[in-house]
DNA sequence: GATCCACAGGAAATTAAGGGTC
DNA sequence: GACCCTTAATTTCCTGTGGATC
């Protein structure tokens, strides 16, 4: 039998000539602004009320956004931004706000954002990543701002507020920019925080919060009936008419309402889909696709999170993983983890064995990312407390993502002493760890 | 009721790496 | 090259905890 060869040629040709569903596949992307955004009219007004004093060359209070994951913040955001921006121009106003979008998620510590600001302020000053005395920085910023924002405004939009490190120590950013406005009079500066958190502002510290909690807007969660307003309009803009099945909109919003009412959920369900369909060359995406899209998602979002973390994250996840499938009838407790995870790291490329105190910092991370679950045990005198820890992915999710892992794959079908000797305890591992 | 077990987990200290100034 | 600074990862030290045992 003879294998037919992929034409990439033909392929790319049929891509351009025969199987168009889409007019603009941009649409589809969480990234994208559309002229409208369903059912945030409320906030739309209020943010555009609190930045329209602007245009008088008046100071916008600073505002804090509350909402979670996929509820339009950011959206919005831009969205009046990009509306404010135009305005300024259409009226030759001279003095253009400058803005300054920064996501905590990706630059975290309060010194990095502080660069970043001077890095968009002044180019050619290039801040590096560490280096410089946080003192020399804030003392910087200070003769940018007099200098460059004299007679304009400066919008500091901080999204993912809450991933901030440091956000408890004493010369946070946020107390170093709400401090701004009192330090230099002659600068305007405005601060918006974007929070998934609705409880992040408790931990504030007062002087902090009644700088820049001056507004506060808060982003419900959407309905299904909003997700499918929103899919409908995207829908419009993403594809040629009567491609996607009605029931297949209403079922990918069903199924984003019941995340959390994501939004941005939604889409990428909706843009999985769509990619199937175009491959396959078909011109209906219905339902079957958008529950075949979810799954794929499902299994890639994990197995790239899995494939990504750390190595020592890594052992500490084989560890409870080769527990859960040798030794599926004993509890996994922290002290047996520890005994299967020492072995683990004697056995692999000559890691060094992290201490269990660091181990359950680790394991906490696991929790948190939802990849385990552990409930705290009290089991008396002769076994004390501890946790017993329970794996919650699949075979299939493990196999994925380490069986082209160099250090892990031998590990997939192997079998800890740890799972045959159940006479184990938390001290044996500390043994464990020194005799070897 | 006191004691003990096996940890949990907070806080501070340490270390290594990357980068600056003088 | 010595010294200073920041970040991130990790260790060390310490106190706290629920329930079985004495």
């Amino acid at each position: 039998m003879t294998l037919m060869k992929f034409n990439i040629e033909q392929y790319f040709e049929n891509l351009i000539n025969y199987n168009i569903i889409f007019k603009n596949r941009d649409a589809l992307n969480t990234s994208y602004i559309p002229d409208s955004l369903p059912h945030r009219d409320t906030q739309i007004k209020l943010l555009a009320q609190i930045f329209g004093v602007s245009l008088k060359n008046a100071q916008p209070s600073n505002v804090f956004i509350y909402g979670k994951t996929g509820t339009g913040k950011t959206a919005v955001v831009k969205f009046v931004t990009k509306k404010l921006i135009n305005k300024f121009i259409d009226q030759k106003i001279e003095s253009v706000p400058k803005w300054i979008y920064i996501n905590c998620n990706e630059v975290r510590t309060s010194y990095r954002i502080l660069a970043t600001i001077l890095n968009r302020l002044e180019p050619r000053e290039k801040i590096p990543p560490t280096g410089f005395p946080r003192d020399i920085l804030i003392e910087k910023l200070y003769n940018i701002m007099e200098n460059q924002i004299k007679n304009s405004i400066c919008f500091i939009i901080l999204d993912e507020i809450d991933c901030l490190t440091d956000i408890n120590s004493k010369n946070n950013i946020l107390y170093i920019l709400s401090r701004l406005n009192e330090t230099i009079p002659s600068a305007k500066v405005c601060i918006i925080g974007i929070s998934n958190l609705l409880d992040f502002k408790k931990d504030l510290d007062p002087r902090i919060l009644s700088s820049l909690s001056e507004e506060e807007i808060v982003f419900p969660s959407y309905n299904a009936k909003e997700i499918y307003d929103i899919l409908i309009e995207r829908v419009s803009v993403a594809f040629i008419p009567n491609i996607v099945d009605d029931g297949a909109l209403k079922l990918c919003s069903a199924l984003a309402a019941e995340e959390n009412g994501d939004a941005r959920r939604a889409l990428s369900i909706l843009r999985k889909a769509a990619e199937l369909v175009e491959r396959r060359n078909l011109n209906k995406l219905n339902v079957e696709h958008i529950y075949e899209a979810k799954e794929i998602l499902d299994l890639d979002t994990t197995v790239e999170f899995l494939k990504e973390l750390p190595v020592q994250q890594k052992y500490i996840l084989f560890s409870i993983y080769l527990n859960h499938k040798y030794n599926p009838d004993v509890p996994i407790t922290t002290g047996l983890l520890y005994n299967t995870y020492c072995e683990l790291i004697n056995k692999g490329l000559g890691m060094n064995v992290l201490t269990p105190r660091r181990v359950t910092s680790l394991v906490k991370d696991l929790e948190l990312a939802g990849i385990i679950r552990s409930d705290l045990i009290s089991k008396g005198k002769p076994n004390g407390r501890t946790r017993y820890i329970y794996f919650l992915l699949s075979d299939k999710q493990i196999k994925k993502a380490f069986e082209k892992d160099p250090e892990f794959e031998d590990f997939l079908n192997y079998i800890p002493d740890t799972t045959k000797n159940k006479n184990y305890n938390y001290r044996d591992g500390m043994k464990f760890q020194t005799l070897i």
